[in-house]
DNA sequence: GTTTGCCTTGACGCTCACGTCAACGTTTAC
DNA sequence: GTAAACGTTGACGTGAGCGTCAAGGCAAAC
């Protein structure tokens, strides 16, 4: 299939497509003309590097799944190095839902605190708020 | 004081409080040679601007605040605008934190699974990565 | 033969908060 | 007089993952 046809089908872009090709997460046969043609596994490539950038993942991190699918496995997974990816994810997530946690802690207390003043003094000012640069006229 | 020492006294550097003006978030008096002049009500704004950052505030987001306490007030969180940011601040990390916590879970599953089959099968292969076209000699 | 719709490469644009020069003026110390 | 340590503006670079032209070639329908 072209091109084209492979962006409908994982609902992406051709532009999506060159750059991973540019980044040598995706491979093309050559037609004779110059097109680029592909074949349901270079699909199911997609598929796979879809699904982890949902999760988080930078095209960096599917290398190793691309790989293990390239590889023959029947899964992206199915290799150490993708394992060692997924350990290094769930990591920084951990580490991202702690700092997270606590953001969203003081961010709560800041707000509680905020309303608590306005509800001793009985008011909140208004106030006139600097436009950005780009709104200047 | 002048630029570097306002640098200095908040731990940033001058590029950093030239784009804040820039911005619109700050403003400097100037002295006769051109020289940006600042005072202890601007250092306040940049300690502000700081601690909002860190809660992961994008500098737009500071403008109510720092507004808040050029109009005269004694904390940056007394006026409408600066409460009405940290509601929207406050939704917006809790919608976070409720997709980490569901992308945590799915990479929790597929780690696990991942280790199942490699006890399966008894073995994880090694596959060969393709390079980042950086790395590309 | 011309329109339409595919494909090609190449290059610049976008966000965000600055970093990093470059080229130059000012102030103070020696 | 000159060197060091300040300051000024302006312009381009950074990273991630593409979007958006531009200028052109190829293929099938009319």
């Amino acid at each position: 299939m072209l091109i084209g046809e492979l962006a409908r089908r994982t609902g992406t872009t051709t532009r999506a497509l060159r750059f991973y090709e540019a980044q040598g997460l995706l491979r093309a046969q050559r037609s004779a003309n110059g097109y680029r043609e592909y074949d349901e596994d270079d699909l199911r490539l997609v598929t796979e590097i879809q699904a982890l950038q949902t999760v988080g993942f930078t095209l960096d991190d599917t290398r190793p799944f691309v790989a293990c699918l390239r590889a023959g496995h029947e899964s992206g997974d199915s290799c150490v190095d993708s394992i060692e990816v997924y350990r290094r994810k769930l990591a920084e997530v951990d580490a991202f839902l702690g700092r997270l946690g606590a953001v969203r802690a003081e961010l709560h207390g800041k707000l509680a605190e905020a309303l608590t003043r306005q509800d001793e003094s009985g008011h909140a000012d208004p106030c006139v708020v600097a436009p950005s640069p780009s709104e200047e006229h």
